[in-house]
DNA sequence: TATTGTAAAATTGGATACAATATCCAGCAA
DNA sequence: TTGCTGGATATTGTATCCAATTTTACAATA
């Protein structure tokens, strides 16, 4: 019974069409090269696949599903595009889920999770590229989460980054933030290590704060802009 | 601009197959009358509901994402049954869910939820079958959650509570636990008409926890039978 | 000229048919 | 009994066709 479980991992890799089609889409989406407010036509990316255009229709339902893309009957399928007020929603979701999680992790983080966090920090430090920096940033996050040991709030959590990610992106550009957000789990980090649990959520809960409210405070005044 | 917001929701109606199928399906779920580890075979049902495999494909997809049915490339998919485990740790994401949304909805709360909630509550204490109960429960949480203003926010709550329904209603078998349940909404309500946030918060988080004990402990009990 | 009405084109939604592939199971050999 | 090898079954994917809807273009009218 054991090999089954060894087996399944690369059961699992057997994607199927519609699967592949949906990590396509998704990758180019979170990537910036789908805009927001975009249309997707099936026939145009069915042929840019090379497939028909059932598994695209089977991959909008999904993407769908994960809040990236809205599909409007008849008319097409456009890709999200999130207001001031919705990433604020996602930011306050994100806080009480990520410190829970946190609070799960800390008692089973080892000296192998705090090494691997310490090194993510270290790349971030010498990372320019805004897109590369946020994926690290989410890694070192993603690091700590994962000794929770609780797959499916992990995975919430990773939709949940998957859809500020892009506007994100944005606010990255400032130098000043980078410096500031790498301090913060640095910090973070350090109560972690000392089993601070209370410390640590404190910690984290300010930080996704912090980091919430700049992205606000960046689309509203954008949108402020877009009325006039 | 503002008269395309009116349209919107006349649009919405325009329900397209795909979706009356997964909704079909959603309900058969979460009413029991498709049973947890029950493979749906495409063909059959679209003989069923009248349509081709097509649309029922695409409401495969949708429900996956819901995590209400599992897909097995090549293999069928399977109505996914939660262990004992994952039980527990929805409830642990639930409640810091939960208690956000409460957290938001006390201060917009008025008279006229006050009264609904209590009307529920009141349904409730008459209903007898576990099935309208456990429907009435939700309701009365839903209620308070809605004056949060969170769309998002809800609609993750209701997933949550789709994924756990089919299994709580096992538990609502016993009267002595909706008793207890109705005590804990009559504490929690008053709470909330009082605007006291922190209270309502600490009733809220015992009353999802003690649920969550309820379940999972039922859950392992059988767990443990099936294993002899 | 601006608005309204209508027709054609484009796109999506869905059904049917067919080919390809993977899984499952029964039968057969060792 | 164990392991392998077929065929049967079911799913997956594609192609083709048609219907429904939306959009665009164009003509008609005030």
């Amino acid at each position: 019974m054991e090999l089954q479980e060894l087996v399944l991992p690369e059961l699992k890799n057997f994607k199927t069409t519609p699967t592949l089609v949906a990590e396509a889409l998704r990758n180019g989406i979170l990537k910036g090269v789908i805009r927001a407010g975009q249309t997707l036509r099936q026939e145009e990316l069915a042929a840019a696949f090379g497939v028909s255009r059932i598994p695209v229709r089977e991959a909008f339902r999904q993407l769908e599903a994960e809040g990236l893309i809205k599909i409007h009957p008849h008319r097409g399928a456009v890709v999200s595009s999130l207001s001031a007020f919705e990433v604020q929603e996602l930011f306050e979701i994100r806080g009480p889920l990520e410190t829970t999680a946190l609070r799960l992790a800390i008692p089973n983080l080892t000296g192998l999770d705090f090494q691997k966090a310490a090194r993510i920090l270290d790349l971030a430090d010498r990372e320019e590229t805004s897109s590369r920096w946020g994926e690290l940033n989410w890694d070192f996050h993603a690091t700590l989460y994962a000794a929770a040991g609780r797959p499916r709030l992990l995975g919430m959590l990773v939709n949940l980054e998957q859809n500020v990610d892009r506007y994100m992106r944005l606010v990255l550009t400032g130098l000043d933030y980078q410096q500031h957000s790498q301090a913060e789990h640095r910090a973070l980090l350090a109560a972690c290590r000392e089993k601070g649990v209370e410390k640590a959520v404190t910690l984290l809960s300010g930080h996704i704060e912090a980091a919430g409210q700049k992205l606000t405070a960046y689309l509203r005044q954008a949108e402020e802009g877009e009325r006039q």
